[in-house]
DNA sequence: GTCTATATGGAGATAGAC
DNA sequence: GTCTATCTCCATATAGAC
């Protein structure tokens, strides 16, 4: 601040990947998985803005000190955290609406993949999901950006569905808002973590979203 | 603590309802209301643990320490605010599962209320649905257990019509989560609070849980 | 019912040795 | 890559006057 020169803009940080071979130190790519994972169980179990430092370093076996080495602050630990529940499903997840097929095929095949990844990444999404505001507004900005991009992508295929008359016509952006919504609560009350936990949810909301509730 | 009685227990606490006529200072029970909502407010933008009493009483034009007058804690804020989000919906939308009709009919008069109520207190259900963690163990077991009462009463009217054949048979436990995590997700992105608001949003959400998505 | 003044504790973050 | 030690700030909550 004080200094001629933006300390961040100075140069390469030269972190060296690996440490001498069988270190007891980890290496830095490891350790950030790690405090992301665990610092999202802890945030999930007592809030954001309740967890200290301290309380993360502790839960794997440093000090709170020791954390400034991987992350500059919280908040990018908070904001790596909403980027797997944003980012990931965007890439991983989206394509699938790109692939054949009728737009039940294509946003059933949606519904599960959100729902297995959701599992895969439950207390991430609890975090993620919930604590948008604790972001900086340039985070909260991008963090926010995905969650639009993947939210048009489905209302542009229940739009799809409904021109071609395979849906039922109504409005596409506050189905899609809603389906969206349905999807993501599961994390706030599911147990367990393996594929076939899924299924139950995935077979119920697929039944539940395309037939609806009334009997034919 | 350290006394022979508990100071809560003490006695009543003659809170004066009512200042002398015209009174320059606030009636104890609206400046309770006031505070909630302005509350609500602040801590659904930047979260409730970020959030100071300074913030909320100058949102108000007191000072910090004069919350304590109305309010025991800062938690105490957030419950009162939790609790119009959970224990007034039980109160004022379930009677309409009592009702005469159908199980659809009955549903759909609740799907009504809940978003009609839900926009009413706006950012109390933001607030409330997202902050429970910080809630002490009690006040959190309290306000989760009216949201569980509210879900087995939704449940419960989806197994009836499961039952009379009038409702495609699914399971009710995760259809009844499914559709509470449709509808309070509509407090995260609606805007306007009118009823006539939350017209456009419930005949699309009636249509997409009772007939689904999948054309005639 | 609201104020000023303050006690008290805790947080995020930094410096520099190893 | 992790440590110890510490800076600095800000939070909740209390005491007691008006």
């Amino acid at each position: 601040m004080t200094g001629p020169q933006a300390r961040r803009t100075a140069g390469p940080e030269r972190l060296s990947p690996v440490q001498e071979r069988g270190g007891r130190r980890k290496r830095t790519v490891e350790r950030r998985a790690e405090i992301t994972t665990s610092a999202a169980r802890i945030f999930a179990d007592q809030g954001y803005a309740h967890v200290g430092m301290r309380d993360i370093a502790e839960a794997i076996g440093i000090r709170g000190a020791s954390l400034y080495h991987h992350f500059p602050s919280k908040e990018e630990i908070l904001y790596a955290i909403c980027l797997t529940v944003t980012k990931e499903p965007v890439e991983e997840n989206l394509p699938l609406l790109d692939a054949a097929g009728t737009p039940t095929e294509r946003l059933t095949a949606l519904v599960g993949a959100h729902v297995r990844h959701l599992l895969r990444r439950r207390t991430e999404y609890l975090v993620g999901l919930h604590e948008r505001p604790s972001l900086t507004p340039e985070h909260r900005a991008d963090i926010d950006g995905h969650l639009q991009y993947y939210n048009r992508r489905v209302k542009d295929v229940l739009a799809a569905g409904m021109r071609s008359g395979e849906f039922r016509t109504m409005n596409p952006s506050l189905a899609s808002l809603g389906i969206l919504d349905m999807l993501n609560g599961v994390s706030s009350w599911i147990r367990g973590e393996a594929d076939s936990d899924a299924d139950e949810v995935v077979d119920t909301y697929v039944a539940l979203l395309f037939a609806g509730l009334r009997a034919d």
